[in-house]
DNA sequence: GCCGTTTTCGGCCCGACTGTTTTCAGTCG
């Protein structure tokens, strides 16, 4: 859907643009109705073609008929105007951290400064000396961001994750604390994650700040106040920390946890209650009505508890008020991973080490995952000398084939196939050989990624989901998110299409908890519950699928059927 | 520019930190 993404970008620049001409509303309404169009399931120009437009929330009149000039001209004039008059530096002006755009606009009415390069030849040139409003200090500041590296890129949500967790480890090293949480986008499980936001209760907050301030991997601090601090790590990453008191850690981690979206909107519908919330409590008047836990600040404003994986404003609050909410799958649904790889050429005892660190977890089933190069006699092997070694846990073998691997030579058959995909996009023509018959097929290791952050392409996601359905062939949720399957969006769409899924860790040697509750936490975002998932089986395989058989199949074992109640595939 | 279980016109979230401010503006979360 290009041009949902082109428009979007239109719409972010007229907002930049509208930002530095001091607009004070216009700005947001852009930037709400580009959300809405970088959200929508379609191609914008089928509901131009239909008429609807104007129910994408956001797009009222004036934006509908900018839709529709794009549509016609691939131009829009307004922002056209708007960009010839307003040079494209003044707004990389705006976008330097600590300047906005009253900064901005002053530098460049003012000081005839149109972009970074020219503000720091014009401190150089002391030209800024004794500017009203532009003190020393200031000046330096400005001349920091002017000549600062460009901020470091957004991190994929595993990524985030190891090195939240990690910085959460090393300041509870360094001071006592009561409750710490990752919140932001990293606890929504967005795909991709600015910085870090932390939030802490303490009877100490300046002790907590000072050992925050001087972990040793803060390369700078960039503020420093009572109840919030921010900093720079070594690699760039900004990490907010926030310490409040026990009693308010709920309506702090509903703050800390966003979206700014979603916080706007319950704030608004608390103004219509009379009633203020913020990040210490929701109060009427002066009586404090909740504030230790997330339930009670929701509850205090008419509305369920609201999964923080939710919490975009795409309409949960809504459902949130009429109990729609769905059932989210949980860590604890799950029967076990399905994809735990075996180093290639690994023995009875690799694949017994990986059984039983599946089976410590509680599961009941887990996947141990063959390399593309197993054959069936090293497999035949492995099987009957890892045996019945394990009790209590079922294993299920799968092993990875390319799409133009040989197919599987002979028994004994494998459990299930992982299906590699060699290309970006579905191929034309014949089914892959490197199936087989007879038994359940996934893809593994698709590779749906736009930008290396975890975010699919909805053309090509769209593409192997319509594959996928034809075919009867299962898609994988997991922690890397597009960058080796589905993404929460795409598996929003799978999910509707009605495609077996399976949310796995996709670890090496052992089943990591981790791995897996990042792959959860994914799937909740997808908006997927237990009923969704296969893997909350112990007998979570699903039919197979119709590949061209490359010989007769060999006799497949299925140790039991699949559940009863699946869903039946469709031919194209 | 959008939008409506108080509004078709008047609102549009609310607070922390910094600098230069003598009471607040700007930026950011
Ligand atoms: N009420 C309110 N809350 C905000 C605002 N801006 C940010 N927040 C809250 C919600 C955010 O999720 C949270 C952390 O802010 P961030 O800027 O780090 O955003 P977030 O983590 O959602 O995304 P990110 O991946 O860091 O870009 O602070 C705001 O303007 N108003
Ligand atoms: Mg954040
Ligand atoms: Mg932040």
């Amino acid at each position: 859907m290009p041009s949902n993404a082109e428009i979007a970008e239109r719409f972010r620049e007229i907002a930049d643009l509208l930002d530095v001409l001091g607009e004070r509303f216009k700005p947001e309404a852009y930037r709400r109705a580009a959300r809405s169009l970088d959200d929508l399931p379609e191609d914008i120009s089928a509901y131009a073609a239909r008429g609807k437009l104007r129910q994408i929330p956001g797009i009222g009149e004036a934006l509908a008929a900018k839709v529709e000039e794009y549509l016609r001209d691939g131009r829009i004039a307004y922002r056209d105007r708007l960009a010839a008059e307003i040079p494209s530096g003044v707004v990389a002006l705006m976008k330097l951290p600590g300047l906005g755009p009253k900064t901005a606009r002053r530098l460049w009415v003012e000081l005839q400064i149109d972009g970074p390069q020219a503000l720091r030849e014009a401190i150089d040139a002391g030209r800024l000396a004794g500017v009203k409003g532009f003190g020393d200090r200031k000046v330096a500041l400005f001349r920091e961001a002017a000549t600062a590296p460009a901020p470091v890129a957004r991190l994929p949500l595993w990524e985030a994750y190891e090195t939240g967790t990690g910085l959460v480890a090393a300041l509870r090293e360094r001071v006592p604390l009561d409750r710490v949480e990752l919140a932001g986008s990293l606890r929504r499980a967005r795909e991709s994650v600015g910085d870090l936001d932390l939030l802490t209760t303490s009877p100490n907050p300046s002790k907590v700040m000072e050992a925050f301030t001087t972990l040793p991997e803060v390369r700078e601090i960039r503020l420093k106040g009572p109840t919030k601090s921010t900093v720079l790590l070594a690699s760039g990453r900004q990490v907010d920390l926030r310490v409040v008191p026990a009693e308010s850690f709920g309506a702090a981690l509903q703050y800390f946890t966003g979206s700014k979206e979603h916080n706007v909107k319950l704030r608004s519908r608390a103004q219509r209650l009379g009633l203020r919330v913020n990040e210490y409590g929701v109060n009427r008047g002066s009586t404090r009505l909740a504030g230790a836990t997330e339930a009670e600040v929701y509850r205090a404003l008419g509305l369920a508890e609201i999964p923080p994986e939710l919490r975009e404003d795409r309409g949960e609050i809504d459902a949130a008020e009429a109990g729609r909410l769905p059932r989210l799958l949980s860590a604890g649904d799950l029967a076990g991973d399905l994809h735990v790889h075996l180093p290639p050429g690994a023995g009875a005892e690799e694949a017994a080490d990986a059984a039983r660190s599946a089976r410590d977890l509680g599961h009941r089933v887990v996947g141990l995952v063959l390399p593309p190069d197993a054959t069936p006699e090293g497999f035949g092997r492995l099987r009957r000398d890892v045996g019945a070694a394990e009790t209590g846990l079922r294993i299920l073998w799968g092993v990875e084939r390319g799409w133009k691997a040989p197919a599987w030579g002979g028994a004994p058959a494998v459990d299930f196939v992982l299906l590699t995909p060699s290309g970006p996009d579905p191929p034309e023509g014949p089914p892959p050989a490197g199936g087989f018959p007879g038994v359940s097929t996934v893809l593994a290791h698709l590779s749906l990624d736009r930008s290396g952050l975890g975010e699919s392409d909805p053309v090509r996601s769209e593409a192997w989901i319509d594959w996928a359905a034809a075919r009867g062939i299962a898609l994988e949720l997991p922690p890397t998110a597009a960058r080796d399957g589905l993404d929460s969006t795409s598996a929003r769409a799978a999910r509707e299409r009605g495609l077996p899924l399976v949310v796995t860790g996709l670890s090496e040697r052992r089943c990591d908890p981790k791995r897996l509750q990042v792959a959860v936490a994914l799937a909740r975002r997808a908006g997927l519950g237990p009923a969704d998932v296969r893997n909350v089986s112990e007998s979570p395989l699903w039919p197979a699928p119709e590949l061209t058989p490359a010989r007769p199949g060999p006799p497949v074992e299925r140790p039991a059927a699949p559940s009863a109640g699946r869903r039946r595939r469709s031919r194209p």
